[in-house]
DNA sequence: GGCTATCTATCGCTCCACGATATATCGCCT
DNA sequence: AGGCGATATATCGTGGAGCGATAGATAGCC
């Protein structure tokens, strides 16, 4: 927990982020993790990455690469990328419901 | 299961959901579930939400307010209104670079 | 007076997040 | 050459969360 009661909990979407980082083209899992916790700004450990590619490889969302040397790289399939985009168009429309109506919020009174 | 394949499992989000319908007034249980579903599209059962509801309210995010009749009505707490932009605000950082990343993506040649 | 819709609540199963841990190799410095 | 830190992949175990199923109470209606 980085932020203390600023925290809504398992909120890191792990593979919402690696598809994200896989977008920017063909990655193995070390530079995910790197690149994911950059743009995210939260850490993605090993637990959590690995076990996310084997589901995201498993429904065809990415796909291995031949390993080279020791890195074992992934790509973003057509379906990976399809689905991603679904997501976020659906996550872009909640944001801005989300943001209008907090434009509107008056809070409560006593300050609490 | 509302999208087939087009789907990255546990993605409805139920505590962003109900911050952002609590976020547009004081609300009761049964409104908040017809109202998320409205939102996400992504139906919420009593299980995940009255759970979620308990967490929220131990974390200070919302707050029960005096039971009208047999409705039992929740409000956005101060914290809860910070702490929801601040996810927000973090969402769409990562929706844009996302969308941006997606936009000048190949996809694989072969068409797969 | 019964029936349906409204509304809150709990249980239980499964799956996921994620830190801890293990292991191997590479590159660099001395 | 030898050691050390960074790179890189992989697995296990625990706790927590998602969520459907289920239960039960009250209100309104015919």
């Amino acid at each position: 927990m980085t932020s203390g009661l600023l925290d809504l909990g398992r909120f890191a979407e792990p593979s919402i982020a690696i598809l994200i980082s896989l977008s920017e083209g063909p990655k193995h899992g070390y530079a995910i993790m790197a690149d994911a916790e950059a743009t995210t700004g939260q850490p993605l450990g090993p637990g959590t990455l690995y076990a996310a590619l084997g589901r995201l490889e498993r429904r065809g969302l990415i796909e291995a690469l031949p390993a080279e040397d020791r890195r074992r790289p992934y790509r973003l399939t057509g379906l990976g990328a399809t689905t991603l985009r679904t997501h976020l168009d659906q996550l872009e429309r909640l944001v801005q419901t989300g943001l209008v109506r907090l434009h509107g919020f008056a809070g409560t009174a006593d300050g609490t």
